[in-house]
DNA sequence: AACAAATGATACCATATTAGTATCATTTGT
DNA sequence: ACAAATGATACTAATATGGTATCATTTGTT
């Protein structure tokens, strides 16, 4: 039931690497050094956050990966965008949708306003915010 | 990543059904007849809650459930913890527990305090709320 | 006492989701 | 030409979840 799953937290780690480390191209190579992550895996992350343009890629020899915005304005609930589609806390359990109930469902009602709180909380979280040191 | 699984709401679902309707006892039969949930799936699920205490099984001929509590006593979360052992939003991907970064985890920081927010808002949903019609 | 109608306990299966791997193609600096 | 990087995609394995089946026990009714 974790709110975010094995690909944001990743993401979000080489992420925190990348602001932290100023060079200018970082490898996937580095990257798996540093994080502990299975090669494959994260590559296949690195790919997708291209893909949406969180960072760049740039092929060839000591090509790697770049930043495109800074840090301050990445934010985990982007992430938890692209790689699970967003924060869904209400599934109903019938799964035809939409479902009938729906309108009368003060279940569901309630669920949909405690995940809007919790949207609206992952927000906030920047790159930034997550890739200092404790205080 | 909902965040009750198809046990809790089911079990919301009989508990509603059992709070709206004032009879002394309710078998397995008439919940399964009203909720259309698979009969031996519903049973399993009565059967925790009468060994919880949310409700008492009475067997033999005639027999069935009741509550053993008025409905605005009994809280979702309650029943999320029963059926889910509570909420964890934040599992780390480093299945060794404890982590050792736990204490120096910003990301896990964060998640904490939104996973507090989200269980003080399931504890004030209570079946009683639920069982109403829509206003 | 026998029976029927209810719950108790438990073991099992099927399906979906998630995590992780493997492979080959393309680009580019030296 | 080659090595070192990423791109694309298909596959497998592990786990969690949802659901079923079976038999035992209790108890009111006849
Ligand atoms: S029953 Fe479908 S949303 Fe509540
Ligand atoms: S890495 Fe384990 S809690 Fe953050």
């Amino acid at each position: 039931m974790s709110l975010i799953n094995r690909d944001t937290d990743y993401a979000i780690r080489a992420l925190c690497f990348m602001a932290k480390n100023k060079k200018k191209f970082i490898s996937a190579k580095e990257l798996v050094r540093d994080l502990k992550i299975p090669r494959p895996f994260l590559r296949k992350i690195l790919q997708t956050l291209n893909k949406r343009r969180v960072l760049r890629s740039y092929k060839g020899k000591s090509g790697g990966f770049v930043l495109v915005q800074p840090p301050k304005k990445i934010f985990v609930m982007d992430l938890v965008r692209i790689f699970q589609g967003g924060v869904k806390l209400r599934e109903c359990i019938f799964k035809k949708k939409p479902c009938p109930n729906i309108r009368t469902c003060l279940l569901s009602r309630k669920l949909k306003e405690i995940e809007g709180k919790v949207i609206s909380q992952l927000e906030v979280i920047s790159i930034a915010s997550l890739a200092g040191e404790i205080k």
